[in-house]
DNA sequence: GTAGGGTTAG
C-alpha cells in the first residue's frame, strides 16, 4: 500500500489521476489485492466523478467479500439510479452479496430482474443464483434452477453439492458427487468437509483416500477439513502426516490452516508442538489465538493459557466470545478462581461482550469446581435464561468432586427430566449414588433405565500404532494380540497392587460382589489399550489414548501409577479434556 | 467473474 499511495501522488501531479483507465486499475489493486485496502478504495471510488460499469463491478465485487456485503447492494441500487446498466459480471458479485447476508426476497428480485435482461444464460450468473439461494436456506428453489440447466458445469454441480452441505443432506451431496460427469479439487473439498461437518471424520479420511488413488493434490482449504478430522478422531499420527505433507507439497500455510493444525495438535494431546507451530506462524488472527487458548486450557496448562491471552491483549488482538470461553474454561480447570470472575467482568464491562450460555455453563464449573456449590446455584438462579442440561451438569460434576448428595441428587433429578434420553445423566447420578453406598438407589436408577429401554453407551478407547488405529471395548477379546495383551495386563495389575493400590470400585454401575467389580474394572476399554500400547510401541513413546466417555475414578488412579511403575507418559483425551500422565501424576490434578 | 477451509462450556 505505500507503494501505492506514492503512485496515487505521483498521478495526481501529473494529472493521470483524472485518466479513467488509470483511476479503474488504482482502485482495483485496492479493492480487490491481498495487500490492498478496502477503505481506501471506497475513498478514491468517492472522489471519482463519474464511475464507470467497470469500477462500479469492481466495488461491487470487493464489498460483496468484505465483512459488510450491504455495501454491494448500495453500489448497485446508486449505479442504477446513475443509469449505468449492469452486465454479466455485475450478477454473481451481487448474489454473492445476497447470499451473505441471506437476503432471499431481494435474491429473488434480482432473479427477476436478470431474466428480463436475458442475462440468466450465463454460466456464471447461473452458478451464483443457485450459490444465492443455497445461503439464504432455499435448497429448494436451488435444486429447481439446477435441474433446469442442460448444460451440466462443475461450478453449479460444486455449488448445489455445498448447498446439501449446508443442509446436512451428506446422502444428496454425495449422490451428485459421484454423479456429476468430472469432479475437481472443489468438489472433493465441499463434500471432504461435509463429512467432518456431520461428524463422520472416518468417511472424509476415506475420501481423502480416494483422491489420493486418484493422483489428486490436495491445498490449503482441502487440509484445513482434513485436519479437523483428524482432531476429531485424535489420530495424532495422521494429523503429523498432514503436516508433513504441507511441507512436502509447499502448500500455502495461511492463518486458517495454521489454526487447522494448531487444533489437530491440541486436540490430539500435542500441545507441544501446537505451541510451536503458532508461535512459527507469521500472521495470527483471533481464531488462532482462540484455538492456541482452549487448546492449553483443555490440558491442563491453565496458567500457561492465560499468559497467552495477556499477550494476546498486549499484541492489539481484539478478544471475542469464544477467546473468553477458553480462558474461562483454562480458569476453572486450574482452580483459578478469583482470575475467572475477573475476566468475567471483564468480558462484559470492558470488551462488551454479551455472555452466551456457554459462558455462563464455565462459571457454573468454575464456582463448582471451587467447591461454592451455593454461589453456583445462586449463579444459576439469577441467570436470564432457561440453565440447559450442560449448565446443570457443570453443577452436578461440581457435587461429586466435593461429595455433595443432597444437591447432586437434585440435580440429577432434574437433568434426567430435562434428557430423559441421555444415558449419562442416570450413570452420573448413579455413580453419585454408589458413591454413598446407597445401592438401593442405584438399584432404582437401573430399574429406569432398563423400563425406559436406555442403554448405558459402552466405554471405547482408541491408540494409534504403527499407522493403524485400535480401538477396545470393556472385557473386549476380538484383537490379534488378545492373549498377551491379558498377559500384559495380569502383569500390571500385579505391579499396581504391589505398589499399593486398591481397586475404587465406589463407581461400578451394577451392585455387583467386590471381586466382580474388580474384574470389570480390571478390564476396562483404556486398561486394555495402555496394556496394547505397552506391548506395541518403542519404550520412548508415549502412550496416547482416545475414550469416548469421561475417564473413571479408578481408572484414573491406575493410570498414574502406571506411568510411574513402567516410566512412560500417559496421554488420554477423554469426553471432556486431557490427563498427562506422568511420574505418578496427572496434569488434571485430579479434578475433571 | 461463479463453487470449497480453521476456534466454542459440561
Amino acid at each position: 500500500m505505500t507503494r501505492l499511495l506514492q503512485i496515487h501522488a505521483q498521478m495526481i501531479t501529473t494529472g493521470l489521476a483524472h485518466n479513467t483507465f488509470c483511476a479503474s486499475n488504482l482502485i482495483s489493486f485496492c479493492a480487490l489485492s491481498d495487500s490492498g485496502d478496502i477503505n481506501y478504495a471506497h475513498f478514491l471510488f468517492h472522489q471519482t466523478p463519474q464511475p464507470n460499469l467497470f469500477i462500479y463491478n469492481t466495488m461491487i465485487r470487493s464489498s460483496a467479500r468484505s465483512p459488510s456485503p450491504k455495501d454491494s447492494i448500495f453500489l448497485y441500487t446508486q449505479m442504477r439510479t446513475r443509469g449505468i446498466s449492469p452486465d454479466h459480471y455485475t450478477y454473481p458479485f451481487l448474489l454473492k452479496a445476497c447470499g451473505r447476508i441471506e437476503a432471499l426476497e431481494l435474491g429473488k428480485t434480482i432473479h427477476g430482474v436478470l431474466l428480463k435482461a436475458a442475462l440468466d444464460s450465463d454460466s456464471f450468473v447461473r452458478s451464483s443464483l443457485i450459490n444465492m439461494y443455497t445461503n439464504c436456506g432455499s435448497v429448494e428453489s436451488a435444486r429447481r434452477l439446477f435441474d433446469k440447466m442442460s448444460d451440466f458445469n462443475v461450478v453449479s454441480c460444486n455449488a448445489m453439492i455445498g448447498g446439501y452441505v449446508k443442509v446436512g443432506d451428506l446422502g444428496s451431496a454425495k449422490w451428485l458427487f459421484d454423479k456429476m460427469p468430472e469432479r475437481d479439487l472443489v468438489s472433493w473439498s465441499t463434500v471432504i468437509a461435509g463429512c467432518v461437518q456431520i461428524g463422520d471424520s472416518k468417511k472424509a479420511m476415506e475420501l481423502f483416500g480416494e483422491a489420493q488413488t486418484l493422483g489428486i493434490r490436495v491445498d490449503e482449504i482441502t487440509l484445513a477439513s482434513l485436519l479437523s478430522a483428524s482432531a476429531h478422531l485424535g489420530a495424532l499420527y495422521q494429523g503429523k502426516w498432514f503436516h508433513a505433507y504441507i511441507y512436502r507439497s509447499c502448500v500455502k500455510l495461511d492463518a486458517v490452516l495454521g489454526t487447522s493444525l494448531i487444533d489437530m495438535y491440541s486436540k490430539c494431546g500435542g500441545i507441544e508442538t501446537a505451541l510451536t507451530v503458532f508461535r512459527l506462524m507469521p500472521k495470527k488472527d483471533t481464531l488462532a489465538w482462540n484455538a492456541i487458548i482452549t487448546g492449553l486450557a483443555v490440558n491442563g496448562y491453565g496458567e500457561r493459557a492465560l499468559q497467552i491471552f495477556l499477550e494476546m491483549q498486549r499484541e492489539g488482538e481484539m478478544p471475542d466470545d469464544v477467546t473468553f470461553i477458553g480462558v474461562l474454561c483454562a480458569c476453572s480447570h486450574a482452580g483459578l478462581l478469583d482470575e475467572g470472575l475477573r475476566y468475567y467482568e471483564s468480558m462484559i464491562r470492558f470488551y462488551r461482550i454479551k455472555p452466551r450460555v456457554e459462558h455462563y455453563g464455565c462459571m457454573v464449573d468454575l464456582y463448582g469446581r471451587a467447591g461454592l456449590l451455593v454461589d453456583a446455584l445462586d449463579f444459576i438462579r439469577k441467570l436470564p435464561v432457561q440453565p440447559n442440561a450442560a449448565i446443570w451438569g457443570a453443577l452436578l460434576g461440581g457435587c461429586f468432586i466435593h461429595g455433595n448428595i443432597e444437591l447432586g441428587e437434585h440435580v440429577g433429578r432434574i437433568l434426567i427430566e430435562l434428557e430423559p434420553q441421555h444415558s449419562g445423566r442416570y450413570v452420573l447420578l448413579s455413580n453419585l449414588y454408589a458413591n454413598a453406598n446407597r445401592w438401593d438407589d442405584v438399584r432404582n436408577i437401573r430399574e429406569m433405565m432398563k423400563e425406559r429401554g436406555i442403554n448405558k453407551i459402552p466405554g471405547r478407547s482408541k491408540i494409534e500404532a504403527k499407522g493403524m488405529v485400535h480401538e477396545f471395548v470393556m472385557g473386549d477379546k476380538s484383537h490379534p494380540q488378545t492373549k498377551e495383551i491379558y498377559h500384559k495386563l495380569d502383569e500390571m495389575m500385579k505391579h499396581l497392587t504391589l505398589a499399593g493400590y486398591t481397586p475404587d470400585t465406589s463407581t461400578v454401575l451394577f451392585n455387583l460382589d467386590e471381586e466382580e467389580k474388580e474384574n470389570a474394572l480390571g478390564y476396562h476399554s483404556e486398561k486394555l489399550a495402555i496394556a496394547f500400547g505397552l506391548i506395541n510401541l518403542g519404550p520412548n513413546m508415549p502412550i496416547r489414548i482416545v475414550k469416548n466417555l469421561r475417564v473413571c475414578v479408578d481408572c484414573h488412579s491406575a493410570t498414574k501409577l502406571i506411568s510411574k511403575i513402567y516410566d512412560r507418559r500417559i496421554i488420554v483425551r477423554d469426553r471432556s479434556r486431557f490427563h498427562h500422565f506422568e511420574q505418578g501424576y496427572c496434569s488434571c490434578k485430579d479434578y475433571w
